[in-house]
DNA sequence: CGTTCAGTTGAGTTGCTTCAACCCGTGTGG
DNA sequence: CCACACGGGTTGAAGCAACTCAACTGAACG
């Protein structure tokens, strides 16, 4: 068995996910409620900022968004990337503002959903319900693991952590090119504000894994996964259990 | 207009978090379906250990419960604490094991329901569902305020803005001694789990803080802050939007 | 071609960690 | 009642991982 082999594997399921996301009624309902409210982004366009006005959510159907937080300073840290057929809540305690800004990373279609259209289509659709929650809890399981990394692990392990977390939700989409290999929509800048690192040794980072062969990093950000294994010791995980834990519907 | 008095303005409607713990029907039905489920933890024990399985969620009525993770090699990261009167679910995406370990950090008396039971309350109290949403919501806006420190911050940033949420969170929830005087039931190892710091600079960064006279910790954490927007200043935050953020039904 | 922008690499700096010693309040057993 | 051990907090010294700064490369684009 080929490491690739073992990811989806591993990852795996990959039809589960496709599955989950285009389940034809909660899909078709969606999309009745949903077309309308349709917008192509261009890369680099923010949808809300931190401490705006909100009462909307955002369905991302292609391309990807982040959710960032920002320091007086400037510093910037994305706390969450939001993929297609994912749905981000940006609102804060008060109902009222956004805790994050929302940014379009590359060409991405969302669809903007206010509140209450969205608790409507909630009390209508149990399977929306049931889907969503299970992304929600996915989506806080993923936080604290990276929690964990940004407290606690050392730059390798963040960035192979990132990887890791990178393939498996790809994969659980279907938006693999071929086992362990997929693009991502991001600059070394961004995964350093993801990792909660200086570009500058996100770089160096990547190359040594590179140099390595546990991975090839072109210079867009396509990514090949060589040795998924040595990638799950760095990052100090059991990619078994952190699948079951982080990708909805891996049960 | 003194520091405390601000803070109290600032971080307060006291009564709001304490009306909102305590909303009569809520409460009453809760303590219905509760009361038999009810147990006494000391301090040091372990309810969940990461990795196991779990159907059930965890209410906490008095004292503390920390959340969280470890790696391979035993480094910890905590990713919340529980409060009274909030609600806790550890189940990962697969929806039977805890993705966190949940453990007493003090006398802590807790409620444990079942998912099948919760699930229930939930649907038969619209109160319950609102007051759980907006916790929830609460709860996320403060796991992203946490990951900006750990990713960009100093250690004193991150110790300066634990503090300045500890303060607001217990002044919602009634359990401050006199404004900004509250116990937090946590040695300097526990800080140092959740900000993500060494033991030992928690120790330095905090007797800087004192030497500074922005506050005083005695011993065994009895707090008290004395210049609160300096310390504000450090942590980087904008007290009002933050409590907006993160404290719910502060809006 | 010149300009720009992301990535790469080296050199020097620094903030936090680790290690180790020490202090002190508490608990325990002789 | 003292002796002693123990665990948390405190402090100093030394090390190191990641940061900043700065120079260079190479691809993309007008």
């Amino acid at each position: 068995m080929s490491p690739q082999d073992d990811l989806i594997h591993k990852t795996g399921q990959a039809l589960d996910g496709v599955q989950l996301r285009r389940d034809a009624r909660v899909q078709a309902s969606l999309a009745a409620a949903l077309d309308h409210t349709m917008r192509v982004l261009s890369k680099g366009t923010i949808l809300v900022f931190e401490g705006a006005k909100v009462d909307s959510l955002f369905h991302v159907t292609s391309g990807w968004l982040a959710a960032a937080k920002s320091l007086p300073e400037g510093e910037r840290q994305i706390v969450e990337f939001v993929l297609p057929g994912e749905t981000y809540d940006p609102t804060s305690a008060d109902g009222q503002t956004s805790y994050v800004e929302l940014e379009a990373l590359c060409e991405t279609t969302v669809a903007i959903i206010d509140a209450a259209t969205w608790a409507r289509l909630l009390s209508e659709l149990p399977e929306l319900r049931d889907s969503e929650r299970l992304r929600d809890v996915a989506a806080r399981a993923r936080q604290s693991e990276r929690m964990l990394r940004l407290g606690k692990s050392s730059a390798e392990s963040r960035v192979a952590y990132a990887l890791i977390e990178f393939c498996m939700r790809m994969t659980a989409i279907g938006e693999t090119d071929r086992d362990c290999v997929f693009h991502v929509p991001l600059g070394q800048q961004q995964l350093a504000e993801y990792t909660g690192l200086s570009s500058v040794h996100v770089c160096r980072t990547l190359r040594r894994l590179g140099r390595n062969g546990l991975i090839t990093a072109d210079d867009h950000m396509d990514l090949e996964i060589h040795d998924v294994h040595a990638l799950a010791v760095l990052a100090g995980v059991d990619l078994d259990a952190l699948r079951r834990e982080i990708i909805p519907g891996a049960a």
